[in-house]
DNA sequence: ATAGGGATTCTC
DNA sequence: AGAATCCCTATT
């Protein structure tokens, strides 16, 4: 194996630490991009790189699934930053979230699209999309979900293990800008909450959500 | 017990 | 523009 062959796996290794999650939902989900998204299934490892994200808070954002507060469905929220909080949405499709803010105090983070590093075709497989670009293999919530094979039952994964499931930092800044705007789908929070600019990608990114 | 609706995606 | 499709949340 190459130098930079070792390096890329080595930075597979550089988990994120759980004091990187317990902090404002805006805070960590404008650090997420440029990270890595792990994932280790039957079928074999896949990454992407964050390039779109969404920042939700507690039960005062109306956009915020924890805006009923805490409930079943919810308690990841409120619970302790570093894990996975996903849920099934419209009947059919999963997303994944990372739960932010100090335990106790509800956040979250959704994973809206990742640009895929390896694993490309086992992502291909999963998604079976013929005449997608590799590049948009995990693009949208519910389709990076799928290309990583995160599912339900990866709800209230603590990502800050290694295994599994986890969010690397390769180390290097990223060298693409930084755009923020107001969050996608959720009209119904009303223009305040709607219109407030929580949603943040890297300019140019093909998988980032043209709205 | 039941009704209303959704942090999406694909097809027409 | 409209459908697909399950489960959460609130209400009766």
């Amino acid at each position: 194996m190459g130098a930079s062959a070792a390096e890329a796996v080595a930075a597979l290794h550089r988990l994120l630490p759980r004091e990187f999650y317990a902090r404002s939902s805006v805070d960590v989900a404008r650090d997420l991009l440029g990270k890595i998204l792990v994932s280790e299934s039957d079928e074999g490892p896949a990454t992407a790189t964050i390039v779109e994200t969404e920042a939700y808070g507690g039960p005062d954002d109306l956009a915020s699934h924890a805006r009923a507060g805490l409930t079943k469905r919810t308690a990841p929220m409120f619970g302790p930053p570093g894990h996975a909080y996903v849920y099934l949405v419209y009947g059919m499709h999963e997303c994944l979230n990372v739960v932010t803010e100090e335990d106790g105090r509800a956040g979250a983070v959704l994973l809206r699209a990742g640009h895929p590093l390896t694993g490309i075709d086992l992502m291909r497989r999963r998604r079976a999309r013929p005449g997608d670009p590799d590049g948009r293999l995990a693009a949208g919530p519910a389709r990076l979900a799928q290309a990583l094979a995160v599912t339900r039952a990866d709800n209230g994964h603590d990502l800050t293990l290694g295994r599994r499931l986890w969010v690397a930092d390769p180390g290097l800044p990223s060298a693409a800008a930084i755009e923020a705007g107001p969050r996608i789908g959720i009209s119904y929070a009303g223009a305040e909450w709607a219109g407030r600019p929580w949603r943040f990608w890297l300019r140019g990114e093909p998988a980032a959500s043209r709205p």
